[in-house]
DNA sequence: ACCTGAACACCGTTCAAGT
DNA sequence: ACCTGAACACCGTTCAAGT
């Protein structure tokens, strides 16, 4: 696709939408309405759509910087014993303090067949093989563990922490006993 | 509430629209539309609002049965050492053979402060606990395990399944070797 | 080239009119 | 007492007109 020079005002406009997304959806979470977004980031409806063509792409990218921010914190955990509880507990901390953040994920997910694309998300992945194979050689991790059975359970803490079905925590807790070696 | 004997008409109005919405929403999940219910039920949108005040009650309505039917099971399993893992087992089972049915129960879940309301529910609550108990005694079951670790469970592999988000009987092996004895 | 916001489409829900 | 379905409300999305 070629990508040529963009104007000022439309690059602005782009990051007043993404800003105003970002606030909304971490507030008040996957209600917020497309109008609601162009009224705080002082835009008409139709830019929003311009940048982002569907509410889910709108939503993708007001999650995308918590995505970095986990990537980040995830590879400070390369080479602890303990950096796999270590990273779905901050996972599930983001998650709980973000109530916009798994509905992206679960929405995400809905649509594409394989999801994670984006370069921050194919390196998550990467880190987080290192978290666990880092996690079996040390012996805190039970050998059968996969990067898929990480990524279904942070779906699995999303989903409890979307819905209020429970304690996260205590899900994470069981969840990190039975990925132990017995 | 005073329950005075509904017309015979307004009775198997009921019954058709209920009919129609467990085949609807067991073959293609929430999506089903009102209208669509009660084109196939052969009746107005507003017998079908008479009946049901909220597209919510419906789908609850639709469920209902499910519900009796892992009642049923759960009451064969009192008893058996591992009937907790048996449970959860039919639970998922269950789950991924009715789209509907994972809706109903998130769904439920958004609207309700405490959840289980209903005769049904209740029951299920008590036998689940007996599971829980035995298990316990059986030495196959964590000591610290409540029922409201089950209903999370539960609710974290109508998410799975739900969303499509990995494969729901490898996280339910996962779960079950976190809540056994270490 | 990009912006605006009135208009359109869609679907849950209501209610005036019928039997 | 209950049923019907046209009409209303709401919200995601489009597009004709503007700059």
């Amino acid at each position: 696709l070629s990508t040529r020079k963009p104007r000022a005002d439309a690059e602005r406009n782009r990051a007043r939408v993404v800003e105003a997304a970002r606030a909304l959806f971490a507030e008040h979470g996957a209600e917020v309405q497309m109008p609601d977004v162009a009224r705080v980031a002082g835009v008409g409806v139709g830019t929003v759509y311009r940048h982002f063509p569907t509410r889910q792409d709108l939503v993708e990218a007001a999650a995308e910087h918590r995505f970095a921010e986990i990537l980040e914190y995830a590879r400070g955990l390369v080479g602890d014993d303990d950096g796999l509880a270590k990273y779905l507990r901050h996972v599930g901390e983001v998650l709980a303090s973000d109530r916009g953040l798994s509905a992206s994920i679960e929405a995400a997910r809905q649509s594409a067949g394989s999801e994670p694309r984006g370069e921050t998300r194919t390196l998550l992945e990467e880190v987080v093989g290192q978290l666990v194979a880092h996690g079996k050689a040390a012996g805190t991790v039970r050998k059968d563990c996969t990067v898929s059975d990480v990524y279904m359970i942070a779906g699995a803490l999303s989903a409890i922490i979307r819905t209020n079905a429970g304690d996260w925590r205590r899900l994470l807790q069981i969840v990190l006993s039975g990925l132990s070696p017995s």
